[in-house]
DNA sequence: CCCAAGACCTGGCGGC
DNA sequence: TGCCGCCAGGTCTTGG
């Protein structure tokens, strides 16, 4: 399930395995992920410093000289670091062996994740060219946002979730800011006023800082890079929740598909 | 350009 | 216990 947190928090778990170190070697055991991992990528890399390990929306860029490897885990994808030796499962699909003999390995048993190489400047690469704003930075403000829903007829919902407006906005924390904003996610964007946009953001970067704080929601089968599982499952207020008392008034939840995805809201406190 | 729906995969769950 | 249908974190692609 990793959505931003769940990305940031893996970050974190692996930059004292991985930033600064020299990758000896990939192992591909299975190429066919989102798209097929490139073949000649373990020679591309091998013998090449980690200068930094950044984040972009749910992307993990690991910065060579002359590129970057792009990787993104899907919707069931992990990363851990092993030490050598440790034998691989059904889906341990891709190894990158670390100078000091670590491994960090890539786990995803839907395979949509991806492993790719993007030439300098990475920024250009056709996976990132077009992304939106992140929501933690400074300019995604409430005029922002305003600006982009005003003639959308698209859900509010939607609008958030649309990478292109701004990244790592997933469903689980959609459903999430929305409660904490008040606003129903079936309501269209283009009715929603610039005050209600001011609420939204700050409710989109304060779920999200929560969560990361929190190490990011475990369901089913995300576990953290460390080994442990997180813990803002336990701070959620409604996805999941449906039909459950909401934390605030006690109205029970509703659950509508909106935009395909599953979406759990307090018909009460939610307008 | 905008929008809705389809596509890619596997595994877990509830129901019978 | 076994099988079947349904559902799931994402997001690119297609067609209207």
């Amino acid at each position: 399930m990793p959505e931003l947190p769940e990305v940031e928090t893996t970050r974190r778990g692996i930059v004292p395995w991985v930033e600064g170190r020299v990758i000896q070697g990939i192992t591909v055991r299975e190429p066919r992920l989102r798209w097929p991992v490139p073949p000649g990528i373990g020679e591309r890399v091998a013998g090449e410093r980690v200068h930094r390990i950044r984040r972009r929306g749910k992307y993990l860029i690991f910065e060579l000289d002359g590129g970057a490897v792009l990787l993104h885990l899907g919707m069931s994808g992990s990363l851990r670091v092993n030490p050598s030796g440790v034998p691989p499962g059904k889906h341990d699909h891709v190894d990158f062996l670390m100078e000091g003999g670590c491994c960090l390995r890539l786990t995803d048993p839907r395979r949509f994740g991806a492993v790719l190489w993007a030439p300098a400047p990475v920024d250009a690469h056709w996976l990132l060219r077009d992304l939106g704003l992140e929501p933690l930075d400074g300019e995604f403000t409430g005029d922002y946002l305003y600006e982009h829903a005003r003639h959308r007829r698209v859900s509010i919902k939607d609008l958030v979730m649309n990478a292109k407006v701004v990244v790592g906005v997933g469903n689980i924390y959609a459903n999430e800011a929305l409660f904490h904003a008040g606003i129903r996610p079936g309501i269209a964007a283009r009715r929603i006023t610039r005050a209600r946009c001011s609420r939204l953001v700050e409710a989109i970067k304060s779920t999200l800082e929560d969560a990361i704080r929190a190490g990011g929601t475990t369901l089913r089968d995300f576990v953290g890079s460390d080994g442990q599982p997180g813990y803002f499952s336990q701070q959620l207020c409604v996805y999941g929740r449906r039909g459950e008392p909401c934390r605030i008034c006690g109205s029970v939840l509703k659950a509508a598909k909106i935009g395909q995805r599953s979406s759990v809201y307090c018909s009460h406190c939610q307008q």
